[in-house]
DNA sequence: CCGTAATCGAGACGGTACGTCCCGTCTTTCC
DNA sequence: GGAAAGACGGGACGTACCGTCTCGATTACGG
C-alpha cells in the first residue's frame, strides 16, 4: 500500500483525500482491464479518477508503483482451503491462481511489472513485498495442515523449512505463470492433477498412504 | 527468423544489405545489455547500427519482433550434457539456464517480451516458436537418456509423453525464471540440487538407485 | 498602495500582520533582482517572505499588482534638482532615470508591467497612478523653475500647459526607456547632452541665452 | 527571419515544409490578435496551424523567437512618404506608427517582446535586428530628403550622423510607444503636430522657413 | 476571561502549458 | 528499388505554477 503508518505528527496542512486514493486505484484497475498495460497512461488514469495528474504523482512516482498497489489487493482473494489432503489443497490453490491469472487486469499487469522489476531493484522489492511474498502464506498454511495430518514430516530446522517454502512457492507460482502467460495454455483440472503429482513425487502412495 | 525465403524472382532493384541485418541485431543486443528494454528505441538501434530507421522498419515491424530475433540465438547455447544420471543432467541444465538469465541482455528482454506477448497473440506465437519451444528439445533429450539408462519408464502413449514434456518444461523454465527474475535470488548449486530433488520426488533413491 | 484606508469599523478578528506586508514587498524586489520577472512566482515570493501563499493572495490579487506596489517606491528617488538652467536640470533627471533603469529590479519589472498593462485596463490605471503619473511632477517642477528663470514663457492656458507637460513627459520617459531597455545602449552624459539639445531645439542659444 | 541562407550543401533528408512555416506565422499573428500574448501557447499555435508541436519547436526555440518573426513583417508597411517638408514627413510616419500600434497583434506582442528581451541578450539582439533597426531607414530617408530640400544641413561626420539617427529614432519610437502603450492615450493629428514641433525646436520658422 | 472571528502556516487540490522523447510514416537525393 | 537522412503528425511524459481549498493553530476584540 502507498499509505504510510498513521502519522505520529498530526500532519500539517490540508490532509490528503482518501477518496482520491480509492478513485485512482479503481480507475487503474478498470483501465488495465479495458486497455491493457500499454493503454494505461497516467493522464488517462487521472482523468478517469477525476483527479489532477499532480495528485496522482504526489502519491505514486510512476505507473509501475501505482500498478503494484492497484493489483496487490487482487491477490488477497487467494486462500488455502484445507480440503483434507495435500494434493487436493495444491490443486485448489493452483485453480485459484489460474483464475486470477485469467482476469484481464492481472494478465495485463503481472508480467509487465515483473519485467520492469528486472531493471529496478526498488520496484522489485516493492513487488515482492506487496504482491509476491504475501502469497507464501499459502504454502506455509498448506504445509502446516499437511504436517498436522501426518502427510509431511514436521519441520526440523526453521532455516531449512524457509528454504523449502521458497522453493515450493517459486515452483508453483513460476510454473503456473509460465503455463498461462507464456505458453498461453489453459490450466485444466487434469493439468492441475498432473502438476500436483509432479510435486508430490512419482509415488505419492508411499507418502500419503 | 525474419529472413524470408530466397526469392524466386531474382529481385528487382538494389538488393537488401546483409551487413545491415547483422549490424542491427548486434546493435539491438548491445543496447539491450547497456540500456535495458526501456532504453531500447528503434531510433537508437538504427543510429547505433549506422542504418536509417526506414531500413530497420523495412525488416522488422516493431521493437518486439526485432528483439525476438536478436535474443533467440542466445538460447542456442543451452545443451543437454548427458552426465550419466537424470539428476546431474537436470542440475546442469538448470545451471546453464541460470547463467543465461544472468546476462543483462537476456534479463532485459525475456520478461519484457513475455509481457508484450500477453497482449499480442501473434507475438506470443513468434516468441514460442523462436525462443521457448526450441528448448523443449532439452527435456526430450534428457528424458530419452534417462529412459535409455532405465531411470525412467519408456513412453507408452505419445500424447501422454508430449503432455509430460510440456509440464516438465513449464516447471523447470517457469521456476528458474521466477527464482531469478521475480524473487531476484541467485541459482546456487545447492538450490539446483534441492530443485531437482523436488522434481525427482521425495525418495529419489527408490527411483534412481 | 495596497493598504486600504484605516478601517471605519475597528476590525474584528485577528488583524493582518504588518510585518508580512513588508517581508512580501522586500521578497518581491529581491526576487525580481535575482531571478527577473519570469523567475518571480507567487509561491517563490511567499516562501522567501516566510509567509503562506494564502496570506499573499489575501493582500494582492496577482503578481502584477504585487509588483506595482513593490516597484513604485523605487521611483520616489527621482528628484528635480534645480541646477540653474533647464538644460542642466533635464540632463540631471535623465541621468537619474537612467540609473534607476539600470537597477535589475526596475529593469525586470518595468517593461513587463507595461506589457501586462497593455491587456488590462485596470492594471494600466494602477501602473499610471502608482508609477508613471507621479513622475510628471518632475516636468512640472522643471518647467516652473525655467519659467521663474525666464527660460520659458509663462503658461497662458492651463489646458495647453497640461498637454505640453504630457508630451514632454512621454518624450523623456519613452526615449530613455527605449534607449536603455530596447536598444540596450547606455545613457552617457554625452547622450544626455545631445538629447536635451534635441528637446531644447536646434538653437537653444536663442532661447536660454 | 528564421530561414537561414539557402544551404550550400543541397540538404540531406526531407526538406522542411515551407507551407508549415507560413501556416505557423499566420497562426501566430491570428492568435495574438484574438487571444493576446497570454493566450498564445505553443500548443495552440501548432493546433491552429495544423502542425505538430515538434515541427514548431524544430524551427523556433520558444514563443519569443516565434513572435519576433511573426511580428517583424508587420513593420514593413511603414514607409517614408516624402511629402515635401520634414514636418509633414514626421507627422506622416508618426501616424503610420500609431496605426501599427493600434493593431491588436502589435499591441499584444511588442511590449511583451521588449520585456522578454530585457533579460535575454540573444533575444534582444534578435528583436533589434528583425524589428527595431530596420525601421531606422525611415529616419535616414527622412533626413536625406530634408537635406536635399535644404531643411537640414548636410552630414559632416558619418559617426556623428549615425548617432544623430539613433537618438532621433529612439525619441520617435520611444515617445509614440509610451504615449500609446503606457499612457494609453491616442495619437491624434494634433498630438503629432505638437510632437513634431517639439522635435523641430521651439522656433521651426527659423529652420524650415 | 470566554467566545467569536479573522488571521496565520502549511500543504493538498484541479488544472494548464510546458518542452522533450519516441513513435511510425513520408519525402527527399543518391546509388 | 534500396539506402541514408531527416522532417512530419501525433501522443504521453513528468514538471512547474497557477489560484483555490481545507486543515489546525493563533491572536485580537467585545461582551
Amino acid at each position: 500500500m502507498s499509505a504510510a503508518q498513521p502519522p505520529v505528527t498530526p500532519a500539517k496542512g490540508r490532509p490528503r483525500s482518501v477518496a482520491a486514493d480509492l478513485a485512482i486505484l479503481d480507475a487503474t484497475r478498470e483501465t488495465l482491464a479495458e486497455l491493457g498495460w500499454g493503454g494505461l497512461t497516467m493522464g488517462h488514469v487521472a482523468t478517469r479518477a477525476k483527479v489532477a495528474k499532480t495528485t496522482l504523482y504526489r502519491r505514486w512516482p510512476s505507473k509501475n508503483e501505482l500498478v503494484v498497489d492497484a493489483v496487490a489487493s487482487l491477490f488477497d482473494e487467494l486462500v488455502m482451503p484445507d480440503l483434507g489432503s495435500l494434493r487436493a489443497d495444491i490443486e485448489a490453490v493452483v485453480g485459484q491462481f489460474a483464475d486470477l491469472l485469467a482476469r484481464p487486469e492481472t494478465q495485463a499487469a503481472l508480467l509487465a511489472l515483473f519485467a520492469e522489476g528486472t531493471r529496478d531493484r526498488q520496484l522489485r522489492r516493492r513487488i515482492r513485498e506487496a504482491i509476491v511474498d504475501p502469497q507464501k502464506r499459502l504454502v506455509r498454511q498448506g504445509r502446516a495442515a499437511a504436517q498436522a495430518r501426518g502427510e509431511l514430516a514436521p519441520d526440523t530446522d526453521p532455516v531449512t523449512a524457509a528454504e523449502e517454502i521458497d522453493i515450493i512457492f517459486d515452483t508453483i507460482a513460476g510454473t503456473v505463470e509460465h503455463r498461462v502467460l507464456v505458453s498461453g495454455e489453459p490450466i485444466t483440472p487434469e493439468w492441475a492433477r498432473r502438476f500436483s503429482s509432479l510435486l508430490l513425487g512419482p509415488f505419492p502412495s508411499l507418502v500419503s498412504g
